[in-house]
DNA sequence: TTGATATTCAACCATTTGGTTGACGATTGA
DNA sequence: TCAATCGTCAACCAAATGGTTGAATATCAA
């Protein structure tokens, strides 16, 4: 469970892949289309899906040419856990 | 604020620093303290520490020779706030 | 003043990270 | 069948990361 923590924590540091995740929190997407607005190549975007898979905070799914990417809750639900040790947050007004 | 996302996430991805951070929480701490149960030099622990206060996780007072650690809960927050967009986790058990 | 304690700094090192390019394998559709 | 599309892989690169050691600084206490 440290062990994922450290994945998770790491996946989310990169602002590209903070972006991915809040592409994905509107719709799932295939793999060219979430590249489509970033000024980097498929593969580097491939490489930050690979990190988010790997972190549990996506899934892919292949179905025929196309992979599809969505939003894994479960990562990012241990993460929360994990902090909310840190301070009851949830009395915030978040508007 | 998302660079400061990458500092906090970037931090909290190291375990010595998570371990650090649940130090701080049941009590203030000098350096010297925090280093004391890891087999790492000091010298490491202080570099985690510029990381941690550099996050804005941790706020160092120094008191004569010794420096205080305590935690921050300002970026734990914000970093929470952010993961909060990606599902209402505030209805989990957490016993 | 002198010696011990607390912490950081500087230089160095190996590994990881985030990017590139070009070639490649798999799938689709004409 | 054959060209185009989707995505990954492999090799490479520069920069960042996490650790080390030894010297330096600042403070305290005797």
């Amino acid at each position: 469970m440290a062990k994922s923590l450290d994945l998770t924590f790491s996946a989310l540091s990169d602002p590209t892949r903070r972006e991915i995740l809040a592409m994905l929190l509107e719709d799932d997407m295939a793999v060219t289309d979430v590249a489509e607005p970033f000024e980097m190549s498929l593969a580097a975007i491939s490489k930050h899906l690979g990190a988010l898979t790997n972190a549990g905070l996506i899934l892919q799914e292949r179905r025929g040419r196309v992979k599809w990417c969505k939003l894994d809750p479960d990562a990012m639900q241990a993460a929360w856990t994990w902090m909310q040790g840190f301070g009851q947050f949830d009395h915030l007004d978040l508007d």
